[in-house]
DNA sequence: CCTTTTATACTCAATTTGAGTATATATATA
DNA sequence: TATATATATACTCAAATTGAGTATAAAAGG
């Protein structure tokens, strides 16, 4: 049987730590995802990715992970009405003593600032968008109640909690409501943060990756990936609560590595300018070194 | 610029329930799972899909989500070298006073016996594959000792305890020891039940499938995609029993069920030729109706 | 010696989980 | 009518986990 003929793109979405803050590789002055075809010569759609990110970047990618297909009326080709199938990844890449350049990687909260729980004003920006986004509700006739708690659900008004997994779906209800910048609803609004544009639907597929790893990183041992080879228990705090976008207990949050038995001291310590030196760990690979098998637990708790 | 010309072809995994049994549609004698073209005229992927379902199959699918994208060099066309991307989906059909044909439609454990816990011979059928699979792991030179406790890890053998998730993994590590006819390395082996043999990698996909499946229906109300409009708690209890591959506690279940709200009585009682009548219940949408906000806790008890 | 900064050690109540027992209700059948 | 069968329902209870605290120790700088 013959399909119709279309043509593939690789779309990834790689993530690294800059001072504990999680940065995107971008091209176009942070407008874009990197992407490259599938070509002929690729054996499979991750070596083909492998390969193209390593002739493109350089950067040395651990954990890479298949977030999502699509292919919409938007992706046709020159006229010839050929579909446009893209498949996206999430890509991990370690930091290290190379040096990221600036312009190439973005912080996640450029284009999210609302999901940033460590920014100063995160209330009045919450604030403001709940409240447009109650201002288009209302002019809604039909399922106004039930729009109204997918609002307060999703952005943890009226009793509900916020839930930091959910980045995606608020990403899609700030697009129905017109308030994201890409959206062809999108009506303007004054003193509104909604982060930066990205081109087409690229930042749809950032909120994917950002909510796919912050899920994840509840039950794998994901953060490793991202983490330095040796790094002290606080660091590896500050990072997942940045990654998650909210604060940890400490006793707690150290209770479970503990627990979990996922890293061993290396006997180093940190040369500090000031205060008690910290101790250095590494991860320990531990007994099994397929990822997938591993369970870690992060404890959901805030400070 | 302009990337290789591919094909792309959608694989749909089809589950429904018969007699409290997950089954899934296959053609070929259960060989095969149903696939498609993905066509011009279609405007996504999942509209495209739904589209091609309807027409072939006319079953009704509620729950439709998309599993993984693959492309490896078996998959060339014709000698003229064009990759086909497949994209498999899972999909949730409805048990109602419709009948399943039944050389369409195959249990799920047809193929992975050593999955089904309610099998009487799982425990021999088990120690079969464990058995193999040490003697496989014996002939490796490196990482004997790492193969060994992912063997164990796995089949919950040697202190590891059974997780019915990792049935992808499983199959995997079967593969790799070359017990799965589908593989190239397998080797004869008398008296083991390896399941039913299934098209290229179409077990594989499957297995995707029932692990996402039985991973999911732990935070999100997908069982009640399956289930008839009215259905009684023990009916609920042994799906999601038959589905997950292993057994619940009773008024554990229950308490769960009723502290998620998830459920209403409809008033209605079943007409049994024995015993106590139960009250059929109803899902409740409750506040919420999209899916993926949803979120039901299942008891990981045992019986 | 005091301040800063991080590590470490404990406590404790509330909630959740896993497992169990006992009893009630309806029907079929001996 | 008594008994077996099959289901529903109601409780109990210990163990483990979770969320949130407080207090103290250690190292280095000024």
């Amino acid at each position: 049987m013959l399909a119709a003929l279309t043509q593939t793109e690789l779309i990834a979405v790689l993530v690294s730590i800059i001072n504990y803050t999680p940065y995107v590789m971008t091209i176009n002055k942070g407008s874009t995802l990197p992407s490259g075809p599938f070509e002929l010569r690729h054996q499979s759609l991750q070596l083909g990715l492998r390969a193209w990110i390593h002739e493109q970047t350089r950067y040395p990618v651990g954990f890479l992970e298949q977030l999502y297909t699509f292919a919409d009326q938007n992706r046709i080709f020159n006229h010839s009405k050929i579909h446009t199938i893209s498949i996206s990844y999430l890509g991990l890449v370690r930091q290290q003593n190379f040096k990221l350049h600036e312009t190439e990687w973005h912080s996640w909260y450029e284009y999210f600032p609302w999901e940033d729980e460590q920014n100063v004003n995160i209330k009045n920006i919450k604030r403001k968008l709940v409240g447009a986004l109650y201002q288009w509700q209302r002019q809604k006739i039909e399922d106004a109640e039930t729009i109204k708690r997918r609002i307060d659900f999703l952005f943890g008004s009226n009793d509900y909690s916020w839930n930091e997994d959910l980045i995606l779906q608020r990403y899609e209800l700030l697009y129905e409501a017109g308030l994201i910048p890409e959206s062809c609803a999108y009506i303007g609004q004054e003193g509104i943060d909604v982060g930066l544009k990205m081109y087409a639907d690229h930042r749809r597929i950032l909120a994917t990756a950002i909510g796919r790893l912050r899920a994840q990183i509840k039950y794998k041992a994901l953060v490793f990936e991202l983490m330095p080879m040796e790094f002290t228990l606080l660091q590896l705090q500050k990072t997942i609560e940045r990654i998650i976008g909210r604060s940890l207990h400490k006793s707690n949050f150290r209770r479970m590595i503990e627990q979990q038995n996922l890293i061993e001291e290396t006997g180093h310590i940190t040369d500090q300018y000031r205060g008690r030196p910290a101790k250095l760990f590494r991860y320990q690979k531990s007994i099994l070194d397929a990822r997938e098998m591993e369970g870690s637990k992060l404890p959901l708790v805030r400070n």
